[in-house]
DNA sequence: GTCTATATAGGGATAGAC
DNA sequence: GTCTATCCCTATATAGAC
């Protein structure tokens, strides 16, 4: 499939990443060293600089599995810009897909400083390929009124709050569970009673 | 008033505070130096020391602004661990105080690590002086049914999000109005339709 | 692909002069 | 109260052997 030969294993290069997600969630990308990850990966710094070009790119990796699980919910988001309730038939969407794999998520959440860098530094690219970037966008747009606005931040912050701020304490909750409550939290901030 | 002798001036110590914050909100508190707050200070790096004993210390004296701003009602909260209803006038209460000095909230939103850190380290008073402890427990107290705690988090997710994800969208609306329209956002989530 | 050894820089923290 | 000078450690990153 990929460029890699084994079936079962995974390649080194997806288990520095691996170890990389846990410790950046735990202690933080800027406290997590690389000869951390070179210990418990059994290898050496040196090894770790063999499939990264530097620390960051690490963290760009992380940006890139994280970017491509959503597909195109992202565009679909920064094409309904100034439609408040096209907004939580998108949300419910991204639900959905930040659920499925949390940890990528979290690990988002709990280093926005590391990331905001990264993207001044190396991804000039467009705002929108960002989610800050997008949400940002959205709840500065001045077409639409605050008040919608404030309920869709309302919105993202549950969804994130939701994984961030529980932390272990819904590990154990069923993900359809979990995604069921958390969007009907959702449509009762979106819908007007 | 205080053990200050000025009346306008800030003491040079409540100075180090307010750069401390800007820095650790703008570019984080690991990736942020003593150099820079001394820079900025336009004193030396030995001069901040004269005033904390360490850079954890600084963080240290942030995170007691936090607390005093709660006053009692973290101990409301903790109080009424398993009272659903109760939270709702709670979080009231809360949204009123976190808007009141936004920043010192999006701080501990954007530095999460750090604080737990500093929790680890130094602080290993009870579980409940915390914030972040005091949500946690909250959230994992498994005799509240999980739909309930589920609908907390995403509450405190709102209240975190629009200060946190919004960054400055919202810097030009009224802090009253912001109040009404999170406080009328958490009703809805905890309140049931 | 993985290693050892090393270059280089920057950060936190201390000692002691003024 | 504030400064200069300095120590020491850790981190990122590179060079080159195996």
């Amino acid at each position: 499939m990929g460029s890699d030969g084994g079936e079962g294993e995974k390649s080194t290069r997806e288990r520095i990443l691996d170890i990389a997600l846990d410790l950046f969630i735990d202690q933080g990308y800027d406290k997590t060293s690389l000869r951390e990850i070179a210990d418990r990966l059994g290898y050496s710094k040196a090894a770790v600089y063999y499939h990264f070009a530097s620390k960051a790119d690490i963290l760009l990796a992380l940006h890139y599995r994280l970017h491509d699980m959503f597909g195109g919910s992202l565009d679909d988001l920064n094409q309904q810009v100034d439609d408040p309730v096209a907004w939580a038939k998108v949300l419910d969407t991204f639900i959905g897909q930040m659920l499925a794999d949390r940890r990528l998520f979290i690990l988002h959440e709990r280093n926005r400083a590391a990331f905001e860098k990264l993207h001044r530094d190396q991804l000039h690219e467009d705002q929108h390929s960002d989610l800050e970037g997008t949400f940002r966008t959205l709840l500065a747009n001045p077409e639409v009124p605050v008040a919608d606005r404030v309920r869709l931040a309302c919105a993202l912050g549950a969804i994130m709050g939701t994984l961030a701020i529980a932390g272990e304490a819904f590990a154990s909750v069923p993900t359809e569970d979990l995604t069921d409550m958390i969007r009907s939290a959702v449509g009762d901030l979106l819908t007007p009673r």
